[in-house]
DNA sequence: CAGCATACATACATCTCTGAATGTATGTAA
DNA sequence: TTACATACATTCAGAGATGTATGTATGCTG
């Protein structure tokens, strides 16, 4: 067994997987380091190497697919100028998660297999402020959009944050509890495409029908 | 100490009233059966003689509120004859959020403080079914009204029940973990009003600004 | 190659929760 | 009022689960 550097990286990496398997699975709160362990061909002497405990190891396995999705959304909202940009965003988060497993697991996990008790209080303030700022941005771009004629004032811009993000979650959420009720690439589209349609109402809504 | 079929009946509902708190508070595995017959003023005695064991309190507990509401839904699917009556019931649920708190607790527990895994399986299977059938009587109710011209058809009926769902049920799940987001009765008119307004673009639009 | 740090495995102490068994007081029907 | 059922309380055994302490093999560094 070589002990480098790099394998132990192999090793945390691969202790993750299992953990996120196994959330996925049997629920977080039901799932023992030891069940991780065994999953991933280690003991538990190697997850409490390399995590100090339960939380922290779960902490680590939602940063490494969030983190890089959290800023991608920033920056896309950041700097967007038409809502299209926004709901072709929309659109692929909701067909990625048919393809990539890690995607479908993971979020799986933080929407139906983990419980927001007290002792998770680091985790539901973080997931707070990620949508604090998340809902902040959109209302900023939306916004944006209004003021310079691209949307139409239907809505302020803060119910129109508030109705994206809880639109979106609810069909994630819907999504991966019941997948079967999806014929996906399209519905995505029409569903979301239905959500958006009455802010395009005036310019790009002419657009497809000329 | 009285022990009355009456005082059971009592005992047993006080019960249930202690999970749902403790539920609430703690999360739902993290909740011991000892913790709920302290709160409820009696020992883990009373509680196995009213219950076999946690997933059926859990379960008793979920039909006491889930039941009637179910049923009012359903009926209310059943008997509409106008999108308007959809769209204030599903306003008025959500500003029923706010004052009840029962269903507060009840929907938190259900949406934010339950681990869906295997054991859960009989759980999953009956909110499986509950979704099932909302979705198919929405679905129908759209087509009928789409049906009668009262719905512009800018989307399939099936697509339209989805939407419908998944928008509710993130706007729920969203107002549990952020109510100091939302203004309460205006927001979820507005929110709700929103999503409705394209399928009222002919009819009741016009009657909105004469 | 000596010696220390790393990367684990193993062993142990402790605690918690469950479920069942048993005990007991009260109600209730004959 | 006797006898059984109901409605609990109390006690106990056993099974995990956690965290820590300790053991050990390997890698790296001077």
């Amino acid at each position: 067994m070589k002990r480098t550097r790099e394998a132990a990286l192999d090793t945390r990496e691969g202790i993750l997987d299992a953990a996120e398997h196994q959330f996925f699975e049997r629920g977080v709160s039901r799932t023992t380091l030891e069940h991780i362990a065994r999953a991933a061909g280690v003991t538990r002497g190697a997850v409490y190497w390399h995590f100090r405990n339960k939380a922290e190891l779960f902490s680590a396995m939602m940063a490494r697919v969030r983190m890089p999705l959290e800023s991608s959304l920033h920056h896309l909202v950041e700097t967007a100028i038409t809502i299209d940009e926004l709901e072709r965003h929309c659109i692929s988060s909701l067909v990625e998660l048919q393809h990539d497993a890690r995607l479908r697991r993971v979020y799986t996990v933080l929407l139906l297999q983990c419980e927001y008790s007290a002792d998770m209080q680091s985790l539901v303030e973080r997931e707070r402020a990620v949508k604090e700022g998340i809902s902040r941005s959109l209302a900023r771009l939306f916004a944006r959009l209004q003021d310079t004629g691209q949307v139409l004032p239907v809505l302020p811009p803060r119910l129109l944050a508030l109705g994206v993000y809880a639109y979106m979650l609810g069909l994630f959420t819907d999504y991966l509890r019941t997948p079967e009720q999806y014929r996906m690439p399209e519905d995505a589209e029409h569903l979301v495409g239905y959500f958006f349609a009455q802010l395009e109402a005036a310019s790009s809504r002419s657009g497809h029908e000329p």
